[in-house]
DNA sequence: CTGTAGACTTGGAACGTTCTAATTTTCTGG
DNA sequence: CCAGAAAATTAGAACGTTCCAAGTCTACAG
């Protein structure tokens, strides 16, 4: 006789063991149950049976998990073969017959075997896992960034995973501990402004090739993949002088990044070399993107001397600064000079279009990625790239304009 | 006597082993070895002796791998206790006692262990990561749409990473099969063009949550979380009817996406709704991006008979088309009118503003995550999702510069 | 028939966790 | 000092792969 029987489980296993197992009454009778059973089922669907009956209980127990995933001996019984020899398939080893090989795919197919990524990870550390970890998704800059990179990889037959760090060095934190759990065989970081330098020593420790792209962290173990900002941000204001400009200002980014201290460094050379003293006031920091940029300009044009030209520490700021002229009824091109860098696609839309640095987002992502890959394989030095930039000259400059006059 | 002793390895493995385990001629004497070793390791480190002497090349390889990763077992050693308590530990159970938890916490810290989700994974099922796979990162819209829907995961605990199908079903299929096999423990999709109903039957079975956004899969099983296309391209087009025009295009996106045949679908019924026939060739197909949007206007604008207004498939495209404007030296919203759709960031800084069908892409997003992690949970329900939308009157539709004259 | 080389195949021990069921320790009230 | 409950701990079996070492075939020469 039943004494009582406790569900506690989702309705969908109750269906399962209902449906699969035909746990009922009668069932129970005809294993001859007298008793308690308990059943809970924990929210990942492990069952737990307390009770006396043990056979019942395995038999619930099995029943329960019955439908578990395919696996690699499902596929070595239903092809008459051993686990080794499926394995041998899956990584295409040249050590199986053809016929064999055939008739294992054909069982795979056939069950909908799904390969276990994680099983495979735990035996041999070697993963097909590369990840990306971005300061900034909503700049268009990385994105462009992240497409180069991602190219490379999937050609190479790595997946590459993107994980946004905001600009958070927490986060960025977060996010690299999680790509070291997933045991990641390599990693692109642009690391997030404040990064400490022992931020990749966990991941040097284990052997995980670390390439910094776009920015430096000084003293961190580990390749990098950078443009020639101080050379861009040289360019540039050279550029500007040679227009006429005197008072020229450099406008967003944080003065903690190495891209902003690059990037005003070039600057700085330009001025003095063409001996004109910086005037701290001209240089203005905040959020690289538009509203920095827009913010930064109202700053400068508060000033009793304004500039006539600004460099930007990136395109988004440069859009931001363009948006403020309109706004005050100014023109760049003409009234004022605007310079970007990066040279991000939207650049040659901007109205005018955006005269800026082109940083080649793409060649430094592929760059970026070849360099991991080279690490992956073997290669353990950590190589320093310098990326080449060139200044793209259209409107906002007002070169165009005097060239035309 | 030793015969020979043959290394192939890293140098930095030589170290090690010269190190932790003083293998030198003294050692192998000691050892008694006469004859030949050969280690050789692979590029993961893992050492393959061949030679006649098995006590010490047990030694070696041992040696060799003893500078293996610090696993739970190394921690339980260490602070006298078992891998079952340090695993409880490690889940933060209220079962064990505070002074062994912290005597555990110390003893992690001091062998710098690492979390090996792998290991986990193969034994439970349940994972804290989310992948997000989106069809075109370079569009800005989607980079927001990932922005919102990463702040939901990262708050619950969960980890997300991107990945980008880049409109390709072969390499979302590609992305897909990797994210299982890493095993996810769900999913958000923005399905790709061409997505086959069958993409996600693999995930289902495993029954892994999956959430499309955007767009729909016909016959997929999977929740969605989607825009009110057809409402808003009807709002957008009854706004142009109401402005007087009467000859408007409907311009980008591919025809075998539900995005466009939903947007174009509102604008039908606006059309007909204020009796107007649509006129087929002021329908124009491409790709939904900048150039995509100035070929198209290119192609209306060729027409006999023009359009006065144009409702785009997105922002970007709605972008191209002011760019292609200001080549053929119009401007929108005097001479003609430019609609958008999605109301990227970027919309209220173009140039002129632009006019747009606001969807709440962060809302979305994080709508999605909700479901996502609902169905994580145990909710089953696929449910679906529709995302109101609303008109941003800009300037580009001339509705601004009609009020002031 | 034997030996052996080569081509395939395979059993079984890892890998580092989690989970269950059980055991040990500690606490409580008599 | 004991029984029983509660708290804390633990042994050991999974999980699904890979890799090594050791097979079993087949073919062919002697």
């Amino acid at each position: 006789m039943i004494a009582s029987l406790t569900w506690r489980c989702s309705a969908e296993l109750r269906v399962g063991l209902d449906a699969d197992c035909g746990l009922d009454a009668k069932r129970l009778w005809r294993y001859g149950f007298i008793g308690t059973i308990q059943i809970s089922l924990s929210p990942q669907r492990r069952p737990i049976a307390i009770g006396q009956d043990r056979t019942l209980i395995a038999e619930l127990k099995d029943a329960a998990t019955r439908r578990r995933r395919v696996t690699l001996i499902d596929i070595a019984r239903h092809a008459g073969v051993s686990k080794s020899t499926v394995s041998l398939v899956l990584q295409s080893s040249s050590l199986v017959k053809e016929e064999t090989r055939q008739r294992v795919r054909r069982s795979i197919d056939e069950l909908g075997y799904v390969y276990n990524r994680s099983a495979a990870n735990l035996r041999q550390a070697r993963s097909n896992m590369v990840g990306m970890v971005i300061n900034d998704l909503a700049n268009p800059f990385f994105a462009e960034l992240a497409v180069g990179i991602e190219r490379v990889f999937q050609t190479a037959g790595y997946v590459p995973f993107i994980a946004n760090s905001a600009e958070n060095p927490w986060r960025q934190a977060e996010v690299l501990r999680s790509l070291r759990e997933q045991g990641v065989a390599g990693l692109i970081v642009c690391p997030s402004r404040g990064t400490p330098r022992d931020a990749f020593k966990d991941l040097n420790r284990d052997g995980v090739p670390v390439v910094l792209a776009m920015r430096r962290v000084l003293g961190a173990k580990a390749a990098s993949v950078i443009p020639d900002n101080q050379r861009g941000g040289r360019k540039a204001t050279e550029h500007l002088l040679s227009l006429g400009h005197r008072r020229i200002a450099f406008l967003g980014g944080y003065r903690d990044t190495f891209a902003h201290a690059e990037r005003s460094g070039g600057y700085r050379l330009a001025l003095e070399a063409a001996n004109i003293d910086v005037d701290p006031e001209l240089i203005v920091v905040g959020p690289p993107n538009r509203e920095g940029g827009e913010a930064a300009l109202g700053e400068v044009m508060a000033l009793s001397d304004t500039p006539t030209a600004v460099l930007c520490f990136n395109d988004v700021v440069a859009f931001g600064v363009l948006s403020g002229l309109k706004v005050r009824g100014l023109s760049a091109g003409s009234d004022f000079a605007v310079v970007g860098f990066d040279d991000v696609a939207d650049a040659r839309y901007a109205s005018p279009a955006l005269t800026t640095v082109a940083v080649d987002s793409g060649g430094l992502g592929e760059r970026a990625a070849q360099t991991v890959l080279r690490m992956i394989h073997g290669d353990a030095r950590p190589e320093e790239a310098i990326g080449d930039v060139h200044l793209v000259i259209r409107e906002s400059c007002g070169a165009k304009a005097r060239e035309a006059a």
